[in-house]
DNA sequence: AATCGTCTCAACCGCTATGGG
DNA sequence: GCCCATAGCGGTTGAGACGAT
């Protein structure tokens, strides 16, 4: 969620001015920038923010998305957040290239994170890289994306009984995952939208202060 | 060295939600 | 309440890097 612009000091709201179309007018014949503001701030936002970490995921970090979209889903931004330093793109692209993969390959569907059957080996899964035990095969039925958050999984309920009920492979979680209470500014939002707000910055992105500082 | 296939990840796309006139 | 501009999201694409042959 994006801070009102009325919380931003110095900062322009409304229309543009015709000194501010000449300021950008300026910019992009100096510089010779040709993006959209779109993209401007897509480049900001994923790559030149000065607080992003970059690098490789370290252990704990990718063990942590794994947990994390376990309970949320392909919820990249919320993933995102618990990451200091990370962006949603990143997470997503992490996720899809290299954690996709190795959930498969130990036999897990990344999808729900449940053992899956047609996987060969499942009938004696590999041991965890830690070797202490099994990778996804704990059951902690009381951890499983529930009922009431439909939307992160869809249809939970599909094979929830029987046999896949005790494959069920989440791992185990101990997350703080609640959300602050709401600023007075925030009070008439809507319940999924407010979690967005304590993570993004938009008034450092480009296409609001950039080009005019 | 050249070619081909695969992988990675930054960028793009289309959409929804929100702020403000 | 309507409309427009923009922020923000998740899914998808494609260029470049890399490894295998």
């Amino acid at each position: 969620m994006r801070k009102p612009a009325s919380d931003i000091k110095d900062l322009n709201k409304g229309a543009w001015s015709k000194q501010e179309d000449q300021k950008l007018i300026d910019y992009i014949n100096k510089h010779g920038l040709l993006r959209c503001g779109k993209s401007c701030r897509l480049r900001w936002i994923n790559y030149l923010r000065p607080d992003l970490k970059r690098g490789n995921f370290a252990e704990d970090e990718e063990d942590l998305i794994i947990k994390l979209h376990a309970l949320l889903g392909n919820r990249w931004s919320l993933i995102a957040g618990r990451l200091p330093g990370r962006t949603d793109n990143e997470v997503k692209n992490y996720w899809n290239s290299h954690i996709k993969r190795k959930l498969i390959s130990k036999g897990i569907d990344p999808n729900n994170h449940r053992l899956d059957h047609k996987v060969p080996f499942l009938q004696n899964p590999p041991m965890s890289e830690d070797a202490s035990e099994p990778f996804g095969t704990k059951v902690v039925e009381k951890n499983r994306p529930c009922k009431s958050t439909p939307h992160v999984y869809g249809d939970v309920s599909d094979d929830a009984s029987g046999e896949a009920q005790s494959s069920y492979a989440l791992p185990d979680l101990n997350l703080d995952l609640s959300i602050a209470i709401p600023s007075e500014s925030q009070n008439n939002l809507k319940p999924f939208r407010q979690s967005y707000s304590s993570r993004k910055l938009p008034y450092d992105s480009p296409s609001t202060l950039l080009l005019f500082q």
